[in-house]
RNA sequence: GCGCUCGUAGCUCAACCGGAUAGAGCAACGGCCUUCUAAGCCGUAGGUUGCAGGUUCGAGUCCUGCCGGGCGCGCCA
């Protein structure tokens, strides 16, 4: 930097020495060293595998996978995390839910619970058992409802209801309901795993929260925190008394019957994050979850850590739109859209684009119709079209027997010395510390908007100058800018999660 | 009710941890195709940064109050 800066004093032409850098280094112009800087590990999306992704995941998905190459690139060691609430209630509806629909698929005829999960997704599930394993799960649908209390809509508590049914599953399937059980988790997820994958979301670990109670890590937590005296108990319950750090009440960590709650999960998640010997830890988080960042700080301050190295970053939902027609959405009556459809519309570039090009914890409306559209109001084409310009023109180029010189063109670059030219190079020279900003600050929409600049001023500039001329050395200088300018929205679009097309 | 968060052009959003006349893109209006993709370019117009105070040499940015939107306030996960 000091050294470019006083180049920059003494010879004017040194402006041009970042087109050669940007040729020179090619996918890696503007990136740091790899793992030179701090161990980060990046956890996000973490949706309950009780169904499909949906819209408001992808945001999260989208933020966090770029926030995680953005930090990658500027040198981090990241470790990307997704953590899977495989324990507890909702997973029990579940497998009970795809056990219901198994029977139904053996013929059996009964009332889905009213509380049980009523996607298509689950009878897809248990079609599948039908198949793979015929009448092993079967028992008499008066042998399974015998003796229950009543369902909602026959007057009585729909939760009440479901726990009796998952009772009732674990009575009669005995050793098998966890076969039952694992057939709804592993097909859900691994259904979220090809779905986040397909989107470019890719995990290096998926920490499963039942691991935490089998490997002892929930009861360590708790015993670590009784021994700091941080524990209390009441009404049989044990408490955490995490108003000693500043939450407004204390929270439950144990129930009178011994279940551990999910916060107490969340505090062995935690421990054993930091154990795991991060240098800091970034939770991504729905903007619905803001109420937990205390208690989880106050329970990372508990066991001992310093709760500075945990960064929770908040994402808004966002707002579906068909041109004008807001997308009504609402996840219990089962008519949201899910990412894979929202992907199977628009792509995934426009997709993940979108999503980043906003502030993640500013509200944002999707225009479906904008995202798909393939013309100058939407930004992601008009960066890959600049991109597909260059490309476009280095075709022509070869059509018409000539070539570009790379060496010719580096030595005529001073010929480049219109203020328009001069701009897009100081532009292209901001590449690294806008990438630097973008990544440190967690903001992925500060390297969307340059790209966006820096696509506007190539267009800008290629209307107004032809390539393809007779002078050779200036062709040449401009072909080379071109090839810079083209290189690095490739650079920018890659972290971004979109494709860079040669053509379109 | 309490807490968190957001409020910038008609619309969607920027503004680099307070710094100079608040910037883009759509939409509107006016131009540019015998020429490498018009999938593009040029120009014009558009703002009392929700409102009212305060701190500061200086506030969209920090503080207080109010108004409006979103979210949260389970021994659910």
């Amino acid at each position: 930097m000091q050294a470019r800066f006083m180049q920059l004093l003494l010879n004017p032409n040194a402006i041009y020495v970042v087109v050669s850098e940007i040729l020179d280094q090619g996918r890696n112009f503007g990136r740091a060293a790899p793992n030179s800087g701090p161990r980060v590990q990046v956890e996000f999306v973490s949706a309950n595998p009780t169904g499909p992704l949906h819209v408001g995941h992808g945001r999260g998905a989208a933020y966090g996978a770029t926030v995680a190459d953005l930090l990658e690139a500027a040198g981090y060691e990241i470790e990307r995390e997704y953590y899977v609430n495989d324990a507890g209630r909702q997973m029990n509806i579940l497998a009970a839910s795809v056990w219901l629909r198994y029977l139904e698929e053996l013929g059996a005829e009964l009332t889905f619970p009213s509380n049980g999960y009523q996607g298509h997704y689950i009878r897809d599930i248990a079609h599948r058992l039908v198949v793979d394993h015929q009448n092993r799960f079967e028992h008499p649908v008066t042998a399974v409802f015998a003796d229950l209390p009543a369902d909602e809509p026959q007057g009585g508590d729909k939760d009440q209801y479901i726990d009796a049914v998952i009772e009732r599953a674990q009575q009669l399937l005995g050793d098998d309901y966890e076969f039952v059980f694992s057939a709804g988790l592993d097909s859900i997820l691994g259904d979220i795993r090809e779905d986040l994958s397909e989107f470019g979301v890719d995990y290096q670990v998926w920490f499963s929260e039942r691991s935490l109670t089998r490997s002892g890590d929930v009861d360590t937590a708790l015993n670590i925190l009784e021994s700091k005296g941080h524990l209390y108990e009441q009404d049989g319950n044990i408490w955490f008394r995490s108003t000693a750090f500043g939450d407004d009440k204390d929270r439950v960590v144990k129930r009178a019957n011994g279940q551990t709650t999910y916060f107490a999960s969340d505090i062995a998640y935690h421990m054993n994050k930091f154990d795991r010997g991060f240098d800091q830890v970034i939770n991504i988080w729905g903007a619905d979850h803001h109420g937990y960042i205390t208690r989880v700080k106050a329970a990372i301050s508990a066991l001992g850590y310093d709760p500075e190295r945990l960064i929770v970053k908040l994402v808004q939902f966002a707002i579906l739109y068909r041109g004008e027609e807001r997308v009504q959405m609402s996840t219990r009556s089962g008519s949201f859209v899910t990412l894979r459809e929202l992907r199977d519309e628009v792509g995934k570039d426009a997709c993940r684009f979108f999503y980043v090009t906003r502030k993640s914890e500013q509200h944002m409306d999707f225009d479906l119709e904008l995202a798909k559209s393939e013309s100058k109001d939407n930004p992601i084409y008009y960066i890959q079209y600049a991109h597909a310009r260059v490309c476009s023109v280095l075709r022509k180029l070869e059509a018409e027997g000539l070539r570009w010189d790379q060496a010719s063109g580096i030595a005529s670059l001073a010929l480049l010395d219109s203020e328009a030219e001069k701009d897009i190079i100081t532009k292209l020279s901001r590449y690294p510390e806008v990438l630097t900003s973008a990544a440190l600050n967690h903001e992925p929409h500060q390297l969307a908007n340059y790209l966006k600049e820096l696509a506007s001023d190539y267009h800008t500039w290629y209307n107004g100058h032809k390539m393809l001329i007779d002078e050779v050395d200036l062709r040449n200088a401009r072909l080379t800018l071109s090839v810079a300018v083209r290189q690095v929205i490739a650079n920018g679009l890659e972290l971004l999660g979109a494709s860079a097309p040669e053509q379109m």
